[in-house]
DNA sequence: AAAACGACTGCAAACGTATACATCGCCGGG
DNA sequence: CCCGGCGATGTATACGTTTGCAGTCGTTTT
């Protein structure tokens, strides 16, 4: 730890500890002359400013808490995507002078309080209870907590919320398979009440049907939890049921690649028979073949605009829950159906994707897990 | 933040400030029973000791920062192994009564400092910096500065290390190989001088290929960069080469994937005709098919071990850098030789796998980016 | 010429805690 | 009966900064 203390940069300056603090802050009210000599010495010196003692002072300590929710004691691996947000809320805090806090500890009552009021943070960003919306609620009724969460956005739901536009996101992805000339969509994805998420993602799909004007039947949704074992036993209800579709919309990419590997397992290819759009864009995701159409959700901006909402909320300002626009990434996986079709006038009759998926729909599975 | 002082708990509990101090503090000075009354009101009026005031006058900050470095400006993603890092780290230094200081800024000679002589932080953990042996060893040559780094451990290297035993993970990943009874196996990764981690697996191989007492044709090394596209491209070079192997040994999960897709590319099957064994367990590699055998670094002991580490550091004990076991996980990508052999026994014969890899050797590639 | 002003700067008081040192009461040994 | 010692508490100071207030000095206004 440092002993350079600004009171011997003003010895060497000649000028009192006082003006040394007012330079180094930027005062409009010291000289520039004053001000230069200061801060050259303090370089020379290699003087930092004493962050306990300007916090106790001050009594601000530009710091913000990050609490990533954590499910691994039971296993589950920590959701990758929350690297990425992760970093893009640290660099956004970084860029407004904040430092964050990290922390991965089970979320209790007074976790706010106990870095609020030890002056540790002045406010908390919370990652991962967007399902924990009951906890949350709590959150929400403590009017001085400074706490913004990562998650669905609901109306009239008490608290500061920053989330995906997920009924967009699925709306624009469900809409890129009607432009590729696809008509029957499937859609795979835990529609349980307590994912507001999935459900909105589901309303995405929906309104790109009724916008469509196409006739939806009801069949060609599939619940399934997230993870990939769910995308693939959804997958395996879908084909089973018999119904013809030639695209599948997944809540989630996990879900997706789940859906793929059961495909394959029946024989039909994508996207070659099927096409399949996901959503997250989970970075190893990028790893299977075929790369995957999915929704991105724009952490930068996230991580921007979370750290914007906690400081209006600690300055007092007027604070809105805001929707963040999703965006759409086109790989492999979903295809025209249209450019099918011309290819087929060309080369003549092949066996159609109708013929195979109900193929598939007899055939015994293989082994699986 | 908080109104309440300790000079308000005193007065309640009708002793003087420092009684309430040392009562929290658990300074065995105090008598239980004030003790006990001081925390009893402390935790009805809900007061939290300011952190900036005792920093200030115990300069002790309990805190460690936590620097990861970040490509992301150049496209690549942030390693999503470092979350699992970052958690631990952050668990284990909660678990010690120390706050974690995130920070994914570019490093800068003065990082260590900016952070220790503001009182910010006692010391620092870098992670990602294992290629960045140059910058680490100016670091190393502070000898006031506190810091660790995970990353490849050089014997007679300035500076303090923690990391994986890599030449052990890459001996059991081959030697799980060789018991499996398989003869001729491959080698995939970068062995560059940039690359120690990488070079520490590689002379694992070769250590369990000498052991085994086996021939081992040089042919058999495929150099790659480590991503999933090195891989492939690695894999499609060893086949090419028409030499017989029946399994292979990735320096990491991203090559492992790759030569997964160029062997399937080229109509060989994992595991069938080819085990596969990768390093690292990216978790998002669990997604791929077949699941992949691969090594673990355990990083909730990392992460106590890097912590434990920095704080001797931080104490003036002795450290010395450490290495950490690695773990192999099995799973069905690698498969056993000899009961294939059983198989094919009872079975007939069938296209061999050598022959079928000899008509790899042959194949035109199909589309690929 | 006095007064008012503006641009700087210094003085000194907090901020809330930790801790060295002083104090106090009490007990037991000499 | 006194004194040393011990357990428990109080007193007072220092940690290094920020900031309200007062002061200085030179310039402009009346």
């Amino acid at each position: 730890m440092n002993r350079v203390t600004a009171g011997e940069i003003a010895e060497l300056a000649g000028v009192s500890q006082a003006t040394v603090s007012r330079a180094l802050r930027g005062s409009p009210l010291v000289n520039s002359n004053t001000r230069e000599r200061v801060l050259r010495i303090a370089a020379e010196r290699n003087y930092k400013v004493n962050t306990s003692a300007s916090r106790l002072r001050s009594k601000q300590s530009r710091t913000l808490a990050l609490l990533v929710h954590d499910d691994s004691e039971m296993g589950s691996d920590i959701n990758p995507f929350f690297l990425s947000m992760i970093a893009a809320i640290t660099k956004a805090a970084a860029q407004k002078n904040y430092d964050i806090l990290l922390s991965f500890q089970q979320f209790s009552d007074d976790w706010i309080a106990e870095y609020e009021d030890s002056n540790k943070a002045e406010g908390v960003i919370m990652l991962g209870y967007g399902g924990y919306t009951d906890y949350i609620r709590k959150i929400g009724m403590l009017d001085n907590a400074h706490c913004v969460t990562w998650g669905p956005v609901i109306d009239g739901q008490p608290g500061h919320f920053v989330g995906c536009d997920n009924a967009h996101g699925g709306y624009i992805a469900t809409k890129h398979l009607f432009d590729l000339g696809h008509r029957q969509i499937a859609f795979i994805g835990d529609v349980s009440d307590d994912c507001p998420e999935f459900q909105a993602r589901y309303t995405g799909y929906r309104r790109a049907y009724d916008e469509a004007g196409l006739g939806r039947d009801p069949l060609l949704q599939s619940s399934a939890p997230p993870s990939e074992l769910g995308g693939y036993e959804a997958a395996e209800r879908l084909i089973d049921r018999g119904l013809s579709f030639t695209a599948v919309f997944c809540a989630t990419d996990l879900n997706a690649v789940g859906a793929i590997r059961a495909f394959r397992n029946r024989n039909l290819h994508v996207p070659a028979d099927i096409s399949v759009v996901g959503f997250d864009d989970l970075p190893s995701i990028a790893y299977t073949t075929p790369a995957l159409t999915t929704v991105r959700q724009d952490t930068a901006t996230a991580g921007h605009v979370l750290v914007d909402t906690l400081l209006d909320l600690v300055r007092g300002n007027d604070v809105v829950s805001r929707l963040l626009p999703p965006e759409l990434i086109v790989r492999q996986s979903s295809r025209s159906l249209r450019a099918d079709e011309a290819a087929t006038r060309r080369t003549g009759p092949r066996p159609t994707q109708a013929e195979r998926l109900a193929q598939a729909a007899t055939r015994t599975l293989d082994q699986r897990p």
